[in-house]
DNA sequence: GTTATGTAGTGGGATAAAGTGGGATTACGA
DNA sequence: TCGTAATCCCACTTTATCCCACTACATAAC
């Protein structure tokens, strides 16, 4: 189970590194996407067949489908951690997440989450404003 | 069954100490969460465990859900107890909880909370003002 | 009442590891 | 063939981890 937060920084040849409590769990090989709310979305190896094989089960006529598709297959790159523990992360994609120096990771239970720092702490304020909420939810399915 | 308050203080390598009274019941491995009204979480590994597999099942494409897993699984983090019976907090849940050099944790059934001491005196305060109307509610639920 | 003994909580130093940056070598496209 | 980019490798800096020591308070012994 991937959780967690942390603070590392992209250098000038693109590359990130991982926190070593996530390099077990994701293994050599890894497939970044272009993911929801302008963050990355990171898959370890078997994680990403699961998922390309039910993007590939659907209906390819419906364009709302098809567009979804697109977005991740065409927007997924498949890359290997290298010998320090770090992966490249393609212009594209930099481009695409806004991301500079300052870069955060997060484990979201089975992929890995890369985001702009400043895009990340505006999300979690706006999350934490409705915390309320949330308890109400989280009393409602028996989480807490 | 978790219960009590202490005052114990984080130094400064972010580690905070257990109470002796937690540590049979909560064993080596533990996981720190961001909680609610600002204090930390603390749960032993197999209580969290029920927790994330909730939270694992959840939909990824509805955007308040999304957000709640985000809010609960990036600010998780396993720990273990180490060998002088102490936890480390990671910058990020510290920032979260505001903690500083007193720290109070408190037992709370099945996890231990982890508070800001001024946050939490302020907070039961608020809760004494209110407690005529608890003691009502205690009755109505024949708890009392 | 005073002195041992033990344990909980705290602090600090030494060592190991993680994260980061940069140079050198190799591969690739113009 | 040259220039750019990717890859590998090594070195530095900071942070984490382990281990031991000190203090305070409590209990037990004299």
């Amino acid at each position: 189970m991937l959780i967690g937060e942390y603070l590392h920084t992209l250098d000038s040849k693109k590359r990130l590194s991982l926190p070593t409590k996530y390099r077990r769990e994701v293994g050599r090989k890894v497939v970044i996407t272009r993911g929801l709310d302008q963050c990355l979305f990171m898959f370890p190896l078997a994680t990403w067949k699961g998922i390309a094989g039910k993007l590939e089960s659907l209906p390819f006529g419906q364009s709302d489908t098809r567009g979804m598709s697109r977005f991740i297959l065409a927007g997924a790159v498949d890359t290997e951690v290298d010998g320090a523990g770090r992966i490249l992360i393609p212009e594209f994609l930099k481009e695409f997440a806004d991301l500079r120096s300052r870069v955060i990771l997060a484990g979201v239970s089975d992929r890995v989450e890369i985001w702009n720092d400043k895009t990340w702490e505006e999300y979690k304020r706006r999350i934490e404003k409705s915390a309320e909420g949330m308890a109400q939810t989280l009393g409602d399915l028996g989480i807490l």
